[in-house]
DNA sequence: TATGAATGAGCGTTCATTCAT
DNA sequence: TATGAATGAACGCTCATTCAT
């Protein structure tokens, strides 16, 4: 009995978040629509409310799966070596996040809560992404005067700030690739 | 003629700007509203957008003159010589940014700017902090491997991942000083 | 200037009265909806929460006119001198009262206020009923021996009281009319 | 099986009601949802109206419980021989309706009914009332001028009316017991 | 330059009630 | 009987921005 009606409201609630990915690949995030959504999922409106807090939870659900994703692949190979071998494992995210002007947003917003109940996909993700890179750091041909974690953060800083250059129209003239190169060969090497 | 009609023009700006302060002197930049700006400027809604493009414009001019300010008093001791002199120089704009999600929401999307014709004081304050801290890179006891423009971008990279984090609920057991610290140490100086 | 601009905004005002006026003239108070007033009006929802707080305030607004409406006829004609009389220069009230019952329960709901800031049209014609019904109660042939204002309210208690039978389907036996009749025959006349 | 069945049943019931009236007590009438004493009495939503046709059947319940308690304590002595001791008598029950609009509400939703058929606790109150009052008026010292049922009829209209003027923020100058008191004075008694 | 009424598109909310299981 | 997910149709609201005067 419960079985079935638990089972009866995962069902709506993933027809709402495919309902929501099919907008977003075919317009993008910025034009989402919570009417549309339960329009295409063929459900009522309030009953998005009982799925999701509000749109920003529904986003954080949408962003966050995209992260993890990119996290997946990102883990499942060898650890990067080289800077070089980093900055190509992490670019698929950089470009995940710098894709628009709203997902971004979204990802700073979630990115942190200011409770520890309301920590989303997003925020886990950032997470992994942190203990991920904090792992391979130690591992390969990077300074090692520095704890990996903090190196790990200031990897992070890196890759926002990238994405947030690109939006600006001074300075553009690097790829994102190229800068994100810049910062993590002069972060992450020891000269000799 | 021409003179009294753009003094007045000047008055009213400067009420709207005078209202806006006292309203945030009171209750922050989070709830300023253009409906309030311009009841206790005692001028009309329509009024506040002939003065400025939109809301935005205004939050920069307050948050810009603040940054201003405090670069002014940063620039006007020696070039700090060592990591820590240049945090605790730093430290003063990382708690303005920290201050407010709000205004740190408003700094990253001023920034850069879409088009070189809206440069606003947030803008040009962080060209001007860029320059300033290249210019202390070259002088002090600094790495001098890496070139002190993209050290320069890496710094304000960290000072903005600084308060980034204090909004989170998540890590938050260091100071914004202490994590700056930890940053610039390994940012700017080679172990030997 | 701004004679004009008051005047636009005195027309959209009008206009989204008649607009209700219509809806309700064809289907009634009840299926009332903000939505169809502002379609029909061609202004913008946003305009409606404008010129009113709610949509109680627009309902007040409608049968608070009706209301003055019959108070301009039951006035304009010498005071009615007996009980029979006075019965029937009520009854058209009343039978607005007690067309709809969502009409009654609007003019209960509006009829005091908790604040005298929001004393509406509905208040208003009810306090005009109560010192019109006095004034008439001291001339005519009607007990002297009770403060006219006192036996007023009395009118006014009966006078919801009908339409409130009304809407029970229990003891339905008697018209309105003949009901209020029995009413004020005992209450207004002392018998000899 | 039967027995147990039913049981169980009422034992659902009576927790419903049991958890509305904890609430009530707490909370007033006003902000019962049926979500709250679901909540509290530990069963499924769908349960309530297993049990209850609407929220307003549960209210009329609890209202009409207390309204019988009163009229319990109303009846249990010798009727009141005059106007006064009519008041007195009469006053725990218009403090009732007058204590919560919400319940007043009820009360005027409740008094009568559509069909015979939903005649609930509140309804029967008032008919008792209304039949009390009415032997009452036979054998004591009121007007025999004017039926009795109709007498009572106009009692009740009083005792409506009363709580609905204190509810205004209008001319609240009088207790409730002094408008009753005025009203019934010129109501049930003749001038001599 | 100043005015202020109007805009507008969507969000979040409400919550008693229904219905398939 | 009991369950609880889903419903649904508006409402109220937001508030920076525009535009005719």
């Amino acid at each position: 009995m419960r079985k079935a009606v638990q089972k009866r409201s995962l069902e709506t609630r993933s027809r709402l978040i495919c309902a929501a990915e099919e907008i977003v690949l075919q317009h993008g995030h910025e034009p989402l629509r919570v009417e549309e959504v339960v329009l295409r999922a063929g459900v009522a409106k309030g009953t998005f409310f009982v799925h999701f807090k509000d749109k920003d939870e529904l986003l954080d659900l949408l962003i966050g799966a995209q992260m993890h994703l990119i996290l997946d692949r990102m883990v499942s190979r060898v650890p990067p070596q080289t800077v070089d071998e980093l900055v190509t494992r992490l670019i698929p995210m950089v470009q995940l996040l710098g894709s628009e002007r709203c997902v971004f947003d979204v990802v700073l917003r979630r990115s942190g809560s200011a409770a520890l109940s309301d920590i989303g996909p997003i925020a886990s993700a950032l997470g992994r992404l942190q203990s991920t890179v904090s792992e391979w750091l130690k591992v390969g041909q990077y300074r090692q005067d520095t704890p990996a974690e903090l190196l790990a953060e200031g990897v992070e800083a890196f890759m926002l700030q990238v994405p947030a250059l690109n939006f600006c129209a001074l300075s553009p003239r690097k790829s994102m690739k190229a800068r994100l190169q810049a910062y993590l060969r002069a972060w992450l090497v020891v000269p000799t």
